[in-house]
RNA sequence: GGGGCUGUAGCUCAAUUGGUUAGAGCGCCGGCCUGUCACGCCGGAGGUUGCGGGUUCGAGCCCCGUCAGCCUCGCCA
């Protein structure tokens, strides 16, 4: 008779030495296989662990004779008893106290021989893994970044739900709107020359349900976006999504960081001190060249555009006539840094646009400091030499880098470098988490493109209210750019370790501040009327003050985890190039499809 | 679209300045083995060096092109 495996007793991890005596029913998938010519030892697989079989020729020769024919990865169920290992205890397994003394065995399903092993001690091409998801998703690794997926979901939608937050669920086929990234276009058959975008969030329906007086909504938010991958981005991730109204930035800045340390709490055991810091952007900016800072080191970077001026050397000199900014980090015992790596260095950030990198080193010569190297020539004068020395705060041994351009690019690349070096220095701190919020981000940024100001984070971001005098809305005409780009806005993104968390803001409640902003992006009434007349009409029947933010779940789980992209935290990823290796998708449609559509391809 | 790295057995990798028949570990197949747990021992199969072209007496290695994957800038919060 066949045993019951629908009725199993327990699963691969879960037997211990209280159990033994036991009669136990296991299923799973053989992971390994130890044939003696006499006694076999099976190790069984399933989610929950491993668990170690033994069939002995002696006592049940016909399971015994089952269990020489089995391979990697065959499906079996077992039917035996639970018996103490004696001396012979493995302390590297859970379940190394005991093993399954087999009376009966089932073969459920052979294998092919896999194309990878199924171990988490080889590390295989990602391309093969994604193409045998399902052979990679049974290794121990990938099996727990599912379950760390899963708990950290959990966690967080049990935080909101005891925090009177209602999870909503919000369209999937929306209407297509200009603003942000690509959109997914998905085309109407019942509506030829027509189609429905597929979300990049569900930023405009939150608010909407927030107009409706639903108070406060969470979401996992499936959110789709047409743009090129990354090691944390792909087209389609989940955003924990939500929305609260009456409130201020701290209200949802602090149910956000007390969240966030639940989840540390239950992925990492962590306890995380709250409140988080706050750090402004333009601090953050000047800081650390970006805006989410890597706090867990210091290696900040250092303006040196006043003494900069001070000196002939041209490439200091040129790009500050053009408006430009010099800027250095100085790399603590950097001095001992080899040419080998310093012109690595230089290759590299040549790749992202630097025209080179300057450099010199400290050093001491007979009780005096000298500078090495690199650009030191230009440098070793007094009193130029004692101004940098200070500016910086370079000490004997130090190495300083330096970078003079626009201020933007200037950020990007000492903030590569910053980071670049830390990393390959050891100079980060292990199992450190360090967050931090980032606040008082411009309302609009300057496109040198289009000479115009735009949204930095979207267009319904509320300005904050010290900042509100500088939009001059009393005057039909729009604010100089000059005081429009000091305004602040009511939002922040929360960061962790130099990566971002996730984003939000207090959006715009009052009609005529919503006027007023579409009118200074160059939006005219029409426009706005044509894109967003639903969130427009909206806002004139009684529109609360609201705000919200959206965390990147992937991300978190990546962080968390301790993986390096977020495909190794999706079930089924695409690649770089956005293909599924496993489905193939996108892949081409059928004629019939296309005309049914009213769609004909370009030739 | 730009830049970088990679591509050799099923998997992970090696192969001196260009030099004989491209190797190793794991896996796989066969045999032996009654306490292993990365079992062990013996034997075996397995390769269009991503693909195409070029240089050369001779190319895994050099050159050109192309394809694929990853990282990154642009793009994207």
């Amino acid at each position: 008779m066949p045993l019951e495996y629908n009725k199993r007793t327990h699963d691969c991890g879960a037997l211990r030495g209280s159990d033994v005596g036991k009669t136990v029913l296991l299923s799973g998938w053989v992971d390994n296989f130890r044939d003696h010519g006499g006694m076999v030892f099976i190790d069984l697989r399933d989610r929950g662990g491993i668990t170690q079989l033994r069939f002995n020729p002696d006592t049940d020769p016909a399971a015994h004779g089952v269990a020489r024919t089995l391979r990697s990865e065959y499906v079996i169920c077992i039917r035996g008893e639970v018996v103490s290992r004696g001396t012979n205890v493995n302390p590297k397994m859970p379940t190394g106290e005991v093993e399954v003394a087999v009376h009966e065995i089932d073969l459920l399903s052979k294998s092919k021989t896999p194309p990878f092993q199924i171990t988490d001690d080889v590390e295989t091409n990602e391309d093969l893994r994604l193409e045998y998801r399902v052979l990679d998703l049974r290794r121990p690794r990938m099996r727990n970044a599912m379950m760390l997926r899963h708990k950290i979901t959990k966690t967080i939608r049990d935080y909101f739900d005891r925090n009177g937050f209602l999870d909503i669920e919000t369209p999937i086929l929306c209407k297509s709107t200009p603003e942000g990234a690509r959109d997914f276009l998905v085309p109407s058959r019942v509506h030829n020359g027509s189609f429905y975008a597929l979300p990049q969030s569900p930023q405009i329906f939150k608010q909407l349900l927030m107009m409706a007086g639903l108070d406060r909504y969470m979401q996992v938010a499936r959110c789709f976006r047409d743009e090129d991958q990354r090691a944390d981005r792909q087209l389609e991730f989940t955003q924990i999504d939500l929305e609260m109204a009456f409130v201020q930035p701290e209200d949802v800045m602090r149910h956000v960081e007390a969240c966030l340390a639940e989840v540390a709490q239950v992925a990492l055991g962590l306890k995380v001190p709250l409140p988080m810091p706050r750090i402004s952007y333009a601090e953050a900016m000047a800081k650390y060249g970006k805006d989410a800072p890597d706090i867990r080191y210091e290696m900040t970077i250092k303006d040196l555009s006043v003494f900069a001026a001070k000196t002939d050397f041209k490439v200091f000199r040129e790009p500050l006539d053009a408006g430009g900014v010099v800027r250095c980090i100085v790399v603590p015992g950097g001095a001992a840094m080899t040419r080998k790596e310093t012109d690595g260095l230089t290759e590299e950030i040549k790749g992202i646009g630097a025209g080179g990198l300057p450099l010199v080193k400290v050093a001491e010569e007979g009780g005096k400091v000298v500078l090495q190297t690199g650009i030191a020539k230009f440098l070793d004068a007094e009193p130029i030499k004692s101004e940098l020395l200070s500016t910086s705060g370079a000490k004997p041994g130090d190495l300083i880098f330096f970078a003079a351009g626009s201020e933007a690019n200037v950020c990007k690349w000492l903030a590569w470098l910053r980071g670049t070096v830390a990393e390959r220095r050891g100079m980060i701190p292990k199992d450190t988490w360090a967050f931090c919020w980032v606040v008082d981000f411009p309302l609009f940024g300057w496109d040198d493109d289009s000479k115009n100001i735009f949204s930095m984070h979207h267009p319904f971001t509320s300005p904050k209210d010290e900042d509100l005098h500088l939009m001059h809305l009393d005057s039909p005409n729009p604010a100089p750019a000059s005081d429009l780009l000091k305004v602040r806005a009511k939002a922040y993104d929360v960061v962790l370790n130099g990566v971002e968390l996730g984003g939000g803001s207090i959006r715009i409640h009052r009609s005529d501040v919503q006027a007023k902003i579409f009118q200074l992006l160059g939006i005219s009434p029409e426009e706005a009327k044509l894109k967003f007349e639903y969130l427009i009409e909206a806002l004139q029947y009684g529109a609360p003050p609201h705000g919200g933010l959206a965390l990147g779940l992937d991300r978190i789980v990546m962080l968390f985890g301790g993986f390096s992209s977020i495909r190794e935290v999706i079930a089924f990823p695409k690649n770089a190039k956005a293909i599924d290796p496993l489905t193939k998708a996108p892949s081409e449609v059928s004629a019939e499809q296309l005309k049914e559509l009213g769609i004909r391809l370009a030739p």
